[in-house]
DNA sequence: CTAGCTCTTAAAGCCACTTTAGGAGCAACA
DNA sequence: TGTTGCTCCTAAAGTGGCTTTAAGAGCTAG
């Protein structure tokens, strides 16, 4: 199988599965005499498998973990779920980030309608409600 | 006030503040006759207004447009409600995404919990569930 | 045989910074 | 007066996770 065809098969690009064996996450995969990469199902079933870790909002390193897991001796089951749980976790601290945030800017929303509505102030209310100090913690930990 | 102080004041790291004066947020500040830059409390007012819009996950772009709202000749209000409306949307699709991801991953763990429990399985099933082909799109549009 | 696709590599670009390197200044204390 | 330890300056490189570009070679259908 050619590069894009294992692409299509597995939802990543071809620049994307070349960058992937770059960095060690597959093999370098077999090549034709006139050095084209050619790829099988099981290259298929581990790039989708990293694809959806990624979809998953995984970092590479945590993809990483979970591939050597499952490479591993074991059923790799007590690494591969500690990764899962810190995912959810993430995930669901994101969530209420976001939640909050979405709070915060429908307000703003709703009070630029009341007070500048119709007659226009001199400056929207808008550019306060942002300017507040409010937290001052930059987000740094995205579960992206 | 130092860089530091205004950096302080505004919840910015001074690089951070230099880095914006160099794409152009922010004028190139006074300096002092040794070089250094110096800040008055307006300059403190447009820092804390783009660091709170970076923290409602506003892109660099979106902040200049609405600090280009801000110092426009009207009130502002049409383009900056449009740009929060934009990111409402952004944020409550994201929202929608992640609660997805989260079912998802919490139904992982779940079977992981039954199947592979206390005689521990060939291979987890954590890696049968990720490694499903599943929706082919890779996440472009993030809100942050 | 030629047109238009895909493949190859290496390098640069993206975003929004952070970090590093190398050098200079400034404030406080002995 | 020194000197210690902070802050400041610039320019450049690093981060993550790719995507895009450039320049060249090969493959396939008409």
């Amino acid at each position: 199988m050619t590069i894009s065809e294992a692409g299509k098969r597995s939802g990543c690009s071809p620049p994307t599965i070349r960058y992937y064996e770059s960095i060690g996450l597959l093999a370098p995969a077999e090549r034709t005499p006139k050095g084209r990469r050619t790829y099988g199902w099981p290259d298929v079933s581990r790039l989708t498998l990293i694809r959806r870790a990624r979809d998953f909002g995984l970092s590479v390193n945590q993809v990483r973990e979970l591939l050597s897991a499952a490479d591993g001796p074991g059923d790799g089951c007590a690494p591969a779920a500690a990764i899962i749980e810190e995912q959810l976790r993430a995930i669901h601290a994101r969530r209420t980030e976001l939640r909050l945030l979405e709070t915060t800017l429908q307000a703003m929303l709703n009070r630029c309608n009341a007070t500048c509505g119709p007659g226009g102030a001199a400056s929207c209310s808008i550019f306060e409600d942002i300017a507040i100090p409010g937290p001052g913690s930059r987000t740094k930990g995205n579960a992206s």
